[in-house]
DNA sequence: TCAATTATGCGACTGAGTCGCAACTGATCG
DNA sequence: CGATCAGTTGCGACTCAGTCGCATAATTGA
């Protein structure tokens, strides 16, 4: 356990949303200066390893950047709205039971799982006054699209 | 609809299992030579906003590289094994149920989702002579992880 | 057939993530 | 407590998937 490992670990525990490679660097270096770009990636490989974080997509709404959270002990799915960018998570006994079933049905030892949904989140499908959301295919240059 | 879109749509249908962008490009010249990478990325791009084909991760079983495959009338899940590198679909209504109560409790409105789980399949669980997947945190440097 | 629109090829660029290597650090043990 | 040494870090160069601007080419629709 180093100064940087221990900077970057707190860095992740105490963020509130999801935080990228270069925020999570970004961040990390006010508790430590000296934390390189490369130590940030070989310790979050570690955490991935050991279990302790998980890594995700949010549906490339942001680029092709990954995500980092704390591992709950229960997982989640993540819902990100393609028009506002706000990220929902949601925790179902479905989701557990699906994944029993995954586990029977397929004699699969499930290590990480990782369940993204992309749309419209309720507010705006609320905003009954403009038109649904990517129906055109070019609705991703519209400006209402955030997804990049 | 140009010569290089039906080239790239006829090779992705013809594929049987999951093609990156490079692999696409590569088949698709077999069909037209004159197809450009930059066309290749543009025409996923479409492909997806029509809703015509899926984009995977695949849980980065093979680097940082995203994989394609025609969007099928049900959704399912893929279970990437680390240790074999297998990939196998799964189906089952329980998912169905699952984006039914997304739908119903969050008002979320779908467009894409995308299940990924990773972890030991069921042929390397039954080898039984080899330790449990992942559980050293440098497995994944071991040789017996195919995850990069 | 021809103009307007849309797509493509090209090549340079971006940016996330990786790698090799020398220098360093921090647990361990005498 | 101070030497030891495996494991970690910083650095900087590198890789490679994906993007962009622009001139040219192909498609569409009148």
């Amino acid at each position: 356990m180093t100064q940087q490992r221990r900077a970057l670990i707190e860095t992740i525990q105490a963020a509130d949303g999801h935080m990228d490679a270069a925020s999570l660097l970004e961040q990390a270096r006010k508790r430590d200066p000296r934390i390189n770009r490369a130590t940030v990636y070989r310790t979050l490989e570690l955490l991935k390893k050991l279990r302790l974080v998980d890594e995700l997509d949010l549906m490339h709404l942001d680029g092709e950047k990954h995500f980092y959270e704390v591992k709950t002990n229960v997982d989640h799915v993540h819902l990100a709205c393609f028009e506002c960018g706000a990220i929902e998570e949601f925790t179902s006994p479905v989701f557990e039971k699906l994944k029993a079933e995954i586990v029977r049905q397929n004699g699969f030892h499930i290590r990480v799982v990782r369940l993204e949904v992309g749309g419209r989140c309720r507010t705006c499908c609320e905003r009954t006054d403009e038109p649904a959301h990517c129906t055109e295919s070019d609705c991703c240059k519209s400006g209402t699209c955030r997804r990049k």
